[in-house]
DNA sequence: TAGAGCGCTATAGAAAGTCAAGCACTACGC
DNA sequence: GCGTAGTGCTTGACTTTCTATAGCGCTCTA
């Protein structure tokens, strides 16, 4: 299917996943547990966040630490790997701010 | 429903787009035609590059020429703004060639 | 004792992406 | 001149992905 496999591809392919470039941002700040993570994210919804979870972490992005089975507590954090993130999160927020126009809906609010 | 309007959230949103990053990264090299576009991306279907075109042109990272309408030919090419992604996608290249086994899948291809 | 919170999962429905075909032509080989 | 390939897309039908809603077992707070 691939044809020979190029990590940048497949690096893009992973961070164009929807909802993965927002999870690595809010770990970046600090880790998270499940819930507070979908709310530091906003809009994610809980399976789709599971799932991505389970993706990064089978990747090495994150790692998942149970911290108590019941009541229920999990930690998610960012790995070595993942933290290198930071520098691209960076990069992008810088270039948001330097260019709002290209980041924002045309706003078409009636009023 | 959206909150306050974040910008950095808002460019996040953007990039993760499926095939954003691709096409951004494809432009970087050189200006491309759709058709031309779209074997540099690989495996986008004709409906969707035409819809993140016309998105990212809005937006202003891509300006889209029409050189000629009979026999047709565009040419899509990166703005100013949209040049600037280059560092982003260096950062994500290095972090990709760093991490190979964060962005591959895990194979399980019997043989 | 009631209500909210935790970390999820299951199931249905909505939304987004894909495949295949096709339009209207031009350029090339023969 | 004729068939084949290429250009830049668009239009349905179909499939994959994401979302909303509900709920589980349990604890902790009021």
């Amino acid at each position: 299917m691939e044809e020979d496999f190029c990590p940048i591809n497949a690096a893009l392919d992973l961070l164009q996943e929807k909802w993965n470039l927002h999870i690595i941002r809010a770990l970046l700040r600090a880790p998270h547990g499940f819930n507070e993570l979908a709310r530091a994210v906003g809009g994610v919804n809980a399976a789709t966040l599971s799932a991505r979870l389970e993706k990064l972490e089978r990747r090495g992005l994150i790692e998942r630490t149970v911290e108590s089975v019941m009541p229920p507590r999990t930690r998610y954090e960012l790995t070595r790997a993942g933290q290198e993130l930071h520098g691209v999160i960076d990069l992008v927020s810088a270039w948001a701010l330097r260019h709002p126009e290209a980041v924002q809906d045309e706003v078409q609010e009636a009023a």
